[in-house]
DNA sequence: CTGAAAGCGCTAACAT
DNA sequence: ATGTTAGCGCTTTCAG
């Protein structure tokens, strides 16, 4: 790999007839006389000078960089958070370090360290792993969708509404035994909310909760199809004609058994999802779905943070979701 | 933001009681006597001493950094490639800065920029501007689907192959008016080899070529349902049967037309799209498609990028597809 | 094989 | 306001 030896500020002080120190100040807008301003920024141009970056983050220990962990980059969900991190971001100068942890928290923590090596500013991430135990006070860390303690902050939907919200949509189109479907990790996080708002919904509604929990390794069809041959056969309760699933990844899967089985949706059975994720990203919804406001959730971290005081925001940090009609319900 | 100030090598050396250099030589692998390179080993762990790749890269220049640009990052098949070269790049040590140029220019300016700052020690690009003209002799870029000029190496898939294929199997499957129909920028790049395998195809097996170019700003649905009502009305030709749309974004929405105007897939029109991409990345192909090796090219950008000899390499570096059957052809 | 010291390019404190 | 200089933490040469 070739390496280049650029000019340097020591050749454009040369270059201009001024002192290194100018040539600093020039760069980093502080006060120079006008004519000197000028006579360095031409020998800039003329040399095509560029800071070198770490030269700089030697002294400032700041690299206008922020890694961005998530388990993946191909969901998605998780595609369009990085999507708009990056954006907002450029916005402010800062780049973004991308790691896909695959969920292996040996990953996650190598990113981790960097931050502390002040190699990235920053770390937002969205892991399925307990980090806060290697995570310090001081370091700068926001998490998505995990509340693991108060020492990291969380930027989060507002889940309990959505699963709230997705249940009442599920009520209100008439379903009479609407049935709320999880699966992914163990960890304790914000997205056990959802069910709680599937809960409190079938409460206030005098609708007894049915819940189909999936733990990772399960076959996931196998045990939704036990699952409903299992009701179907119950005669104490309505048979089911609701779904409502923890994320879209989900509810697609559900639908392609659904369909295999001649099951019509909505006719037959509704289903809502969570997450408002679309076809390329822009070409429409899989299902109707509660939606994450995803560029809100991105710009949040990035602006905590950046922010000199975290302590000002509450914690978790919640954003409103929003209902989309995407075809599987009636309404 | 707080800032650290970690524990240093001249704090490793004092509290392990050898010099500065010593440590270097232990972190950096260098021969040093057992008994030295234990004293500072253990030094390191009870400091918790890590190197600062700032002040590292000011002597070496280089980041072991990666910058990868892409249009965008929603794009499934963008963001396949930028899932398989984290992978890749993390496995060798290195890290990704990810840059969704959204088509800039000025942003793709950005990164190469940082390239030569050494704030990155390559590129990958994929990118719709022609940025050859920047890019200066040395400096460390590969393209993906896009062939400039001779500078800068391209990696591909065999997009010619592809094209031929994809027409191949829809007059296998019995179409009598395969048409080919594209979209998006008309710089010159790889992706319109695809044409040309379409054009070779219907010239082999005697058929008129029928191709609908669509230009950036044309309304898709628009031109499409034109050119579909133009061709039926036509009786020196037979009706439309096959379409080979230049990628699966384009097809999909296609599909969801001819669905809307009650057209059935694949008994009325057969279609075949190119990328090879899945629902929620793994969930099953969108229709019947060219697959890239997206794998492939992925680890094939990074291996090329830092091999230390690029001229081995030809120019293009086209990989193979692979037909994949997907629901939208009889085949 | 180890220790001392120069210097990478920059910022910031200080002297002018 | 501008010039000078120390020093960020590391690598690397050179002397011991």
């Amino acid at each position: 790999m070739s390496r280049y030896s650029n000019p340097t500020m020591k050749d454009v002080a040369r270059e201009a007839g001024v002192a290194l120190g100018t040539v600093s100040k020039v760069i980093n807008n502080q006060p120079v006389g006008e004519e000197y301003r000028i006579k360095v920024e031409n020998a800039i141009k003329s040399l095509d000078y560029k800071v070198n970056t770490y030269a700089r983050g030697l002294k400032t220990k700041q690299s206008y960089t922020i890694a961005l962990i998530l388990p993946d980059i191909i969901n998605p969900f998780f595609a369009s958070i990085a999507h708009y991190t990056e954006l907002y971001l450029f916005e402010l100068n800062y780049k973004l370090m991308l790691c896909c942890s695959q969920g292996k928290c040996e990953k996650e923590l190598f990113y981790i360290n960097m931050a502390s090596q002040n190699k990235v500013d920053g770390i937002i991430a969205l892991t399925y792993s307990d980090i806060s135990s290697y995570v310090s006070e001081d370091l700068p860390i926001i998490s998505i969708d995990r509340h693991f303690n108060n020492t990291v902050l969380c930027v989060a939907s507002d889940n309990y509404t959505g699963g709230y919200l997705a249940t009442e949509k599920l009520i209100g189109a008439g379903c009479k035994h609407p049935v709320y479907i999880r699966t992914g990790s163990v960890v304790y996080g914000e997205t056990n909310k959802r069910k709680y708002g599937y809960l409190d919904a079938c409460e206030h509604n005098g609708i007894t909760p049915d819940i189909l929990d999936l733990t990772d390794g399960d076959d996931t069809i196998e045990c939704f199809r036990n699952f409903l041959e299992q009701s179907y056969e119950r005669k104490d309760v309505p048979p089911i004609d609701g779904i409502f699933t923890v994320n879209d990844y989900l509810g697609f899967q559900l639908i392609e058994y659904l369909h295999s089985i001649h099951k019509d949706i909505p006719e037959d059975i509704q289903l809502v999802g969570f997450d408002g994720i679309q076809h390329f990203g822009s070409l429409g919804y899989y299902m109707s779905t509660i939606a994450q406001p995803v560029e809100r959730i991105a710009k949040a971290c990035v602006d905590i943070l950046l922010s000199p005081d975290k302590s000002k925001y509450p914690n978790p940090y919640l954003l409103p979701v929003e209902y989309k009609y995407g075809g599987t319900t009636l309404l």
